[in-house]
RNA sequence: GGAGAGGUGGCCGAGCGGCUUAAGGCAGCCGCCUGCUAAGCGGUUGUAGGGUGAUGAGCUCUACCCCGGGUUCGAAUCCCGGCCUCUCCGCCA
């Protein structure tokens, strides 16, 4: 969410904004809006003062040794006003509803920094690290490599679920697990992350909160009987641990990892990616939250991504990081890194993290703020998150970079600590 | 799921229709004082949105005692609904 005072100052920057962005939005119509809330303000005001010093003047009279009982009069034009006064108020209540249900609809602005493009072809690719390996056979698909090894049953997933499911077997669950424990240990140990577990199902003010909700709601998996949503992404949860908060001086910056499921409907997405498991309903990730003080975010940002490219490196895999260009960025975003990891059998880098800073946007949104200093005025803090790295990605990287001439797998020599010394995947 | 108790400022805690512009304490900040420290004394300290200033300081207004309605000239205080916390019972991994 904007700041509103913000779009009445700067409406023509923002504009300028949307429209790299290739997004649209009325903000004469918010401006009214902001106007006519601010003209009823006023008149609110005055009507209760008046309301609050006739009050007092009732308690006075009637208290008072005064024969003259002025009281019924006051009582009288006190009720007038009472009623005036209500039309105003819920005339004000309304425009705040609309005006808020607007402002939560417009993106965030792209930083200064983020390459202006209309489509992620324009993406800018900011580095590449490693050397794709080179194989003297065909490198198969990682669904084929997992169906043969026995690791992988999407036919059995998509009876008991539906397609877009994951059922992973023997060391292929092994594997899942090496790598949730490998990437925890990693950002825990190393790069100074306090672990956390979140709840996965949460309500419709933290979906607000972080930007899912209102806008892509057909995105987000909803119970049926009870007002919870299921977290299409660790973010939601782990932001929301401060909603509502004032974080004390000395507090920031604050960063979190945490392994979750993630749970995306994948809606409009009917056709992409159907073999395999790059695009599924359930997915687990292993997420980095950061909270930090507005001036240090852009630093945090690179701190961050590099947190998460470490993960490949230690798996040495192939990857590209990629600035995405203002058409390319998510909606709460104002700067946004991908990282790409090399997937051989397509011959393709495919995103297996997203690292970006969100600015003040999802501050704004779930109210999470800081004090700089003891008896300083408080400030909305800046929230980074981005993947490191999502599980499932990263496990068909491997199937496919380590596949072997005889249908086998390497294990990434980092992983075998957490998969009992094994150190490759075989048919059985 | 059932029964009871309760939700007041950064924290503790009083108030239960107008004398509360939320008492008192703790903590924080600024002074004073005392070789230092501690103690003591005085002052000060919330958030949001308006008005007026220069988008500053200041002055000023309004709202906020979990949230939303209602009663009343007037609500932290009374009534209704919701949420949350605690205790006990039931059920359960």
């Amino acid at each position: 969410m904007l700041d509103l005072k913000f779009i009445r100052e700067n409406a023509g920057l923002i504009r300028e904004k949307h429209h790299q962005r290739g997004t649209e939005f009325d903000i004469e119509g918010l401006l009214k809006l902001d106007a006519e809330r601010r003209r009823l303000v006023v008149d609110i005001e005055q009507w209760r003062r008046e309301k609050k010093s006739l009050s007092q003047q009732v308690h006075e009279t009637r208290t008072g040794e005064g024969t003259d009982d002025k009281a019924p009069d006051l009582v009288a034009k006190s009720r007038e006003i009472s009623t005036a006064l209500k039309e105003s108020e819920d005339r004000l209540q309304a425009i705040e509803q609309e005006l808020n249900n607007l402002l939560l609809l417009i993106p965030n602005l792209p930083h200064a920094s983020v390459p202006t493009g209309q489509s992620p072809d324009e993406n800018v690719e900011v580095r590449r690290w490693g050397t794709a390996r080179t194989f003297d056979f065909e490198p198969r698909p990682h669904w084929e490599i997992g169906e043969d090894l026995g690791i992988l049953d999407l036919a059995r997933a998509a009876r008991m679920a539906g397609t877009r499911f994951p059922l992973l077997k023997g060391d292929g669950a092994l594997l899942e697990r090496a790598l949730i424990n490998f990437m925890l240990d990693l950002h825990v140990r190393e790069h100074g992350y306090t672990e956390v577990f979140p709840p996965l199902l949460v309500s419709e003010e933290s979906m607000v909160g972080t930007g899912q909700l209102p806008k892509f709601a057909p995105e987000l998996f909803k119970m049926a009987d009870d007002p919870y949503y299921l977290i299409p992404t660790a973010e939601v949860s782990v932001t929301n641990i401060h909603r509502e908060e004032i974080l004390g001086p000395g507090a920031l910056p604050l960063c979190y990892v945490a392994f979750t499921p993630c749970f995306r409907r994948e809606a409009g997405s009917y056709g992409k990616d159907t073999r395999g498991i790059i695009r599924q309903h359930q997915f687990n990730k292993v997420e980095l939250v950061k909270f930090t003080e507005p001036a240090r975010s852009y630093e945090t940002l690179e701190q961050l991504t590099t947190d998460a490219e470490e993960v490949l490196k230690r798996l040495e895999l192939p990857y590209r990081v990629v600035a995405l260009c203002t058409g390319d960025l998510g909606f709460a975003a104002a700067k946004t890194y991908d990282l790409e990891v090399w997937f051989p059998s397509q011959a393709v880098y495919r995103e297996v993290s997203s690292c970006s800073n969100f600015e003040d946007f999802q501050a704004r949104r779930a109210g999470i703020r800081y004090r700089p200093a003891p008896g300083a005025k408080v400030g909305f803090v800046h929230t980074l998150n981005g993947s490191g790295l999502a599980i499932g990605r990263t496990w068909a990287a491997i199937l496919e970079n380590y596949q072997q001439a005889d249908g086998s797998v390497a294990i990434p020599e980092v992983l075998r600590v957490y998969m009992r010394g094994l150190t490759k995947i075989e048919p059985h």
